[in-house]
DNA sequence: CTACAGGTTAGAGTGCGCTCTAAGTCAACA
DNA sequence: TGTTGACTTAGAGCGCACTCTAACCTGTAG
């Protein structure tokens, strides 16, 4: 298949299949006489595999480690085991974290869903305070 | 306290401070007779909260929306709700989305940690099609 | 008085991960 | 034969969230 049915079913754009070609995610495809690159569907199980990487926020500085390895063959299975149980570390505690903020937000919204018309919470009572100086209204970020 | 100070107590740079300011997620702070901000304790408790926003993925400029309506008191808690419940709704599927690809690292590293002489997975049995052309690396992502 | 720590501003720069542009090539179809 | 439409490249541009710089000011300790 060309790059743009590779896109579609990979769900990315064909720069974005471009792009990370050329920084070494993917490897190079081979290129028919028109000098197009024509790609196998085994490709789309390694983007499937990119795609939860990237899901779960590995930079791709790390992802490339990882395609670098798996493209030196088998001799790298170690190597590339350790890479994703430090990531499986890292996804773990990303997992706690927004638990942790989850519960926050449980409590905040019950917190505005109990009374509405009186002053219930730390917000409305501080609101006295800060709603002050704010006139100015803040230049937004670049537009 | 001065700047310097909340921003230890907060874990955030005095720059980040003031660009938060400036953007208007901080109310702006008042200032001493040498125009040097002065904080009251209790703006840490609203930086944690923007902290559990952002550590959930809520973009700045969602935060400021829900800034600007906590700045107008009390009769917009209706609105900051609904504001936090989307975004809850959008943390569970991140959290779903996370627990998932947690069980395919889980079974990827199951796959490297079994035998390891042997070419045991789709990678190792990839290898041989995929290791061709890449001699050429990559320009690295801008260095 | 001097040195120094820490504050002030406007605005420039950074790192990430794309995303798009321009100018060209090529195959297929009316 | 033209005109789509999909492909090619190098390289520029973008949106986000900071992060830092330069030049200046102020309060305090030695």
């Amino acid at each position: 298949m060309k790059i743009g049915e590779l896109a579609k079913r990979a769900g990315l754009s064909a720069h974005t299949i471009r792009y990370y070609e050329r920084i070494g995610l993917l490897p190079g495809a081979p290129r028919n006489a028109s000098r197009q690159r024509e790609y196998d569907a085994s490709i789309l199980v390694w983007i499937a595999f990119l795609g939860r990487l990237r899901t779960t926020g590995m930079p791709i500085r790390d992802m490339l480690r990882y395609a670098q390895l798996r493209e030196r063959g088998s001799q790298t299975t170690e190597d590339r085991r350790l890479i994703l149980e430090q990531h499986r570390t890292n996804v773990r505690a990303r997992l706690a974290e927004l638990h942790d903020c989850l519960a926050v937000l449980d409590t905040k919204i019950a917190g505005y869903s109990g009374l509405n018309t009186v002053e219930k919470d730390n917000d409305a009572a501080r609101d006295h305070q800060t709603r002050h100086i704010r006139e100015t209204l803040a230049r937004p970020l670049k537009g």
